[in-house]
DNA sequence: TTGAAAGCGCTAACAG
DNA sequence: CTGTTAGCGCTTTCAA
C-alpha cells in the first residue's frame, strides 16, 4: 500500500491497480504529519523576512515595509510557482528578534521546516551566518554583504547599472548624476561602482553622487540636493524606482521637464514603474525567476545536503518608457 | 515534560522550573509532526488567495496582483503578528483553477491544514461557498459576495464612503463625483451606496459616477470622461487610493490644481496615498488590526468548532492630507 | 514479491 | 501530583 504509493519496488500489477483504485474512490490523501514523522522531512520550507531587531509595530518602517513591499509578493509568487507544483508548502515568517532567530533555528535543528527561503533586509543581519554555521538549507535572495558559504541568486547588477548608463550616454545627456542607495548593502554598493565604470568607460569619469535610502521621501531630497550642486543636470540614474519616482517629483517642482531637460533611469522595474509620471525606463530584475531558481536550489540541496553552494546571477534587462 | 509544555494541570513548581531551564538552555522545540499525529491539529493555517482560473502566468493582471498588492503584504502581517504568538505557521497558497481548490479542500479534510484565511478577488468565486459546505474553519476578508454563512471581517464601507462625503461638503464642495470600483464587489457597491447616501443627506442628492476597476489607469481615464462631462467639478471621491492617484495625473495634464480647483479624497491609506503628489486625503481601514482579527476568529473556531459564524466590522478613519 | 512488525516523538488516558 | 503506556499513520526494515 504504501509501497504502491511511493512507487517503491516492484509491486504485483494487479494490486497495484486495486490499490489506485481503492485511492480513487475513497479520495483517500496520505497524512503529512504521519510521513514527517518517519522520514524526518515535512516537505515544508520558510520563506523568511529578517529584519533588524525591533518592537512589532505596525508602522514600524523596516519590517512592516518589507511585507508591505511589492517586492516581496513576487518572491512569495515566483517561489509558489516551483513550490507547488512539487507538493511543498510554503510558510511565511517574520524574524526581527534574537528571540525570533532561535525560534527558527529550532524549528530547523527539530526537522519542522526542511529549509529556508532567506531575504535578509540589512547589512548587519546576523541570520545568514547563523543558519550557515547551523549547516541548514538556505537560499539567499541577494548577494549576503559578508562573503560566507551561502547560496543565493541575484541580478547582475552593474551590468543591469551599466545598462542605464549606456542608455543615458546614447540618449546624449552630458551631465548625468546618480542617486544611489544605502552603501553597506551589495546593491548600493554595486548599482554605484557599475554605473560609475560605466559612465568612465564612455568619457563621464565625474559623476556627482548622492546617498539615498531606497524610499521616495530619499529620491526626492536627493534629486533637490544634486539640483542645487548642480542645476544644469541632464541625466539621472537612481538605485531604484522607489527614489526615480520621488526625484521626478523633485523635478517637476523645479519646473524642469522629463524626459527633455533630464532623463530619468530607475531600478526594479516595480509597480512604482508605470504608477510614475512620467512612467519609468528601468532596468528589469526577473524577480519571480530568480524567486523560483531560489526554490529549486533549495529544494536541491534538501534532497541532497553534500551539493555544493551554489549562486546563479540573472541578466538583467532594460525596459524603456517616457522618463528616458 | 509534555504537561509542562503544554501547560496542563497541577505541576510541582521546582519541576516546572527544572523542565523550563533544560528547555531554555537546550533550544528544544517539539516535533510538530509528532505532535500532530497525536492530536490530530497541525497549527498551521493557509493564507489563500484565490482569484479567477488562469494560466500561472507571472503578467496576469490577477493573482500577480494580488500578490504583488501591498495590500496582501499587510494581511499577511498582521495575521502573522497574532499567529506567530500562538506558535501556529502561515501557509501561503495561490489558488486559481479546479484542481488548486480540490487540493486545498483535500488538505483541510486530510488534516493538513486546520483552517484557512481567505482573500477573495472576484465577484465569482466558488471557493468560499465550496469551504463552507466542507465546514471548513474559514474567515473571510471582506464580506461575501453572496450571502452566505461564513466568518468574515470587513471595513464599515459606508460609513467611510459618508466620511469623504462630509469632508468634501464641509470644504465647500458644490460639483461633486465620484470613481467607484466594480459594481459586482461588495466594496464597490457599498462605496457608492454609502458615499451617495451621504451626499444626498447634505443636500447634493446628484453626483455623477464612473465605474473604474480599481487600478491606475482607471482612475486616470475616469477622471478625463468626468471632467468631459463636467469640466467645473470641484470635488471628487475615488474608492481607492490607486485611482485617486490616476485621477491626480489627469487633473494635472488638465491644468487643474489640487486641491484649490477640485478636492481629492481616496480610501485605503495604501501607499500611494503617500506616493501621489499632493499626498491624499483618504479613508483608512485598519487592515492589520482587521487581519489580526481574522486570525483571533479562526483559531477560535479551529478550538471550537461549535462556535457561532461571527462578523466583525472595523470603522474607518479620514486621513487629512493635502488633497483635500 | 509481499506480509509483518518496529518504531518516528508526541499526547492522553490510566494507574500509582 | 507524577510515572507509565498505548497508540496517532506512515515508512522501512526484516522475514517469509
Amino acid at each position: 500500500m504504501s509501497r504502491v504509493i511511493n512507487g517503491v519496488r516492484n509491486v504485483d500489477p494487479a494490486i497495484t491497480e486495486a490499490v489506485n483504485a481503492a485511492i480513487a474512490e475513497t479520495g483517500y490523501v496520505p497524512n503529512r504529519a504521519a510521513r514527517s514523522l518517519v522520514t524526518g522531512r515535512t516537505f515544508s520550507v520558510a520563506l523568511v523576512v529578517s529584519a533588524p531587531d525591533d518592537e512589532p509595530d505596525f508602522d514600524d518602517p523596516f519590517i512592516g515595509r518589507a511585507f508591505a513591499d511589492p517586492f516581496f509578493g513576487r518572491i512569495a509568487n515566483g517561489a509558489l510557482d516551483e513550490l507547488t507544483e512539487r507538493g511543498v508548502h510554503l510558510i511565511l515568517q517574520r524574524v526581527n528578534s534574537a528571540a525570533a532567530r532561535a525560534q527558527l533555528i529550532g524549528h530547523l535543528r527539530q526537522g519542522d521546516i526542511d529549509g529556508v527561503l532567506l531575504i535578509s533586509v540589512h547589512a548587519l543581519d546576523p541570520l545568514p551566518r547563523m543558519l550557515v554555521d547551523q549547516h541548514a538549507a538556505v537560499v539567499l535572495f541577494g548577494r549576503p554583504v559578508d562573503p560566507i558559504a551561502i547560496s543565493y541568486v541575484d541580478v547582475a547588477e552593474r551590468d543591469g547599472a551599466a545598462l542605464a548608463a549606456e542608455h543615458l550616454v546614447s540618449l546624449g545627456c552630458r551631465r548625468v548624476a546618480m542617486i544611489c542607495g544605502p552603501l553597506d548593502t551589495p546593491a548600493g554598493g554595486d548599482r554605484l561602482a557599475g554605473f560609475r565604470d560605466a559612465m568612465a568607460r564612455h568619457g563621464h569619469p565625474y559623476v556627482p553622487v548622492i546617498e539615498g535610502n531606497f524610499t521616495l521621501d530619499g529620491g526626492e531630497s536627493g534629486m533637490l540636493m544634486l539640483l542645487d550642486d548642480e542645476p544644469a543636470l541632464d541625466g539621472l540614474f537612481a538605485a531604484n524606482d522607489l527614489m526615480a519616482q520621488g526625484a521626478l517629483v523633485a523635478l517637476r517642482e523645479a519646473g524642469k521637464r522629463v524626459p527633455e531637460d533630464v532623463a530619468v533611469v530607475g531600478f526594479d522595474d516595480s509597480s512604482a514603474a508605470l504608477a510614475a509620471r512620467p512612467q519609468l525606463t528601468t532596468v528589469l530584475q526577473p524577480v519571480e525567476e530568480m524567486a523560483k531558481e531560489m526554490a529549486r536550489l533549495l529544494l536541491a540541496r534538501i534532497e541532497d545536503d553534500s551539493l555544493p553552494i551554489t549562486s546563479v546571477i540573472f541578466d538583467p534587462t532594460l525596459v524603456i518608457r517616457d522618463s528616458a
